[in-house]
RNA sequence: AGGGGCAUAGCUCAGUUGGUAGAGCAGCGGUCUCCAAAACCGCGUGCCGAGGGUUCGAGUCCUUCUGCCCCUG
């Protein structure tokens, strides 16, 4: 068993947007006869390219890339569906005598890999989708979970703290949206209770349907990693973010929001919800000038590669990871 | 040249009848187990343009200078 993990090493490259993952991962893998398995939770929509920086066939130098272009931009996609995709394709290239480089910049994607997380109460129900869709008449969703009260964060918090307190106790009373999450999952699991599901999945656990985090971070079993975490001083790596922000409208942004919204992808989407996509569709609404849009774009970017800096740099107290500042 | 106005945080500004300053944005730190490019938590970073004066005490009142803006020639 040991030996066979030791053989299935995977490398993964991480880091901030803008630092420059695509072509180092590209170049590892052309080294080391491996194939880029893409951990972006953006790259994965067909047609978001400009505002995702998404590699080009040059870029990609010969390499075969997995997880971009998975997804209709309709649709939402989820990391349960990430992962399992990416598992599969990480099987492949195994099989293939090959090595895996992930790359990416979303840290829970990248998470999903590295780590056993168990997403499987939500399959069958997916009540995230039918809570998000219906946003214009929020009346069900509401009433469905406060019971009666107002849809207030506070009252939803009161709740989880009866039904679950370990999770209340990690989430912040101001973070409706987990709290939300929360409170779904417990209806979904009530539903499935009984049932074989739950006996099969929670074994050990008797009342917390959300589990502990940091303790219950388990490594992967399916590969043993090597991670590359780049990295470079802040007011650089917003003169390149800021720079590219620039190229992007220069390529044909406008034009490729544009399209997008024509072949009906909702601005409510996640998709849409993209940083560089948001901002344009805004202005085309008539919402903002495309200058203000363009400052935006730039300062949203900032807040992300910040939150990634943050994100990734918990990773390098691991042993199996190398830190490069660029 | 004469008259008027404005100079307060990196930026836009607020600051009551005088009591050594506070908002938004930007910036910085953090959380994260199915929308994650999301959602959320925390932090004010200041010779209040410069000098002088009045006052127990001046961002606030008086005055000089500097800079910018507007009006009149």
């Amino acid at each position: 068993m040991g030996d066979d993990r030791d053989k299935r090493k995977t490398y993964a490259v991480v880091g901030p947007t803008a630092v420059g993952k695509t072509a180092f991962a590209v170049e590892l893998a052309l080294r080391c006869g491996g194939e880029v398995v893409s951990a972006d939770s953006m790259q994965v929509y067909r047609g978001l390219d400009r505002g995702t920086a998404k590699p080009s066939r040059e870029e990609m130098r010969g390499v075969p890339h997995h997880m971009i272009d998975v997804a209709d931009p309709r649709e939402n996609y989820s990391v349960a569906a990430f992962a399992e995709a990416a598992r599969r394709a990480i099987d492949g290239i195994f099989a293939r005598g090959r090595t895996p480089v992930i790359c990416g910049g979303s840290g829970l994607y990248v998470n999903a890999l590295l780590y056993e997380m168990d997403f499987s109460f939500v399959d069958s129900a997916t009540p995230l989708r039918s809570a998000q869709n219906d946003k214009g008449e929020n009346g069900s969703v509401g009433a469905d979970l406060t019971g009666g009260g107002d849809a207030g964060a506070l009252s939803l918090h009161r709740q989880l703290i009866r039904r679950d307190p370990l999770a209340a106790w990690v989430i912040h009373p101001n973070n409706e949206k987990r709290i939300r999450r929360a409170l779904e999952r417990l209806d979904g699991g009530e539903g499935a209770e009984g049932a074989e599901g739950t006996a099969a999945i929670a074994g050990p656990t008797d009342a917390p349907r959300l589990r502990a985090f940091s303790e219950s971070f388990t490594p992967t079993a399916q590969f043993s990693p090597e991670i590359f975490r780049l990295t470079a001083q802040r007011s650089e790596l917003y003169r390149r973010i800021d720079a590219r922000v620039d190229a992007f409208l220069a390529n044909g942004l406008v034009e490729e929001v544009a399209d997008l919204l024509a072949a009906g992808v909702p601005r409510g989407s996640t998709a849409m919800q993209g940083i560089g996509y948001k901002e344009i569709a805004a202005h085309l609404a008539g919402e903002c000038t495309l200058e203000d849009a363009m400052l935006q774009i730039k300062y949203a970017t900032h807040h992300l590669a910040k939150r990634q800096e943050t994100w990734f740099r918990r990773l390098s107290q691991s042993d199996f990871c190398h830190t490069i500042t660029v």
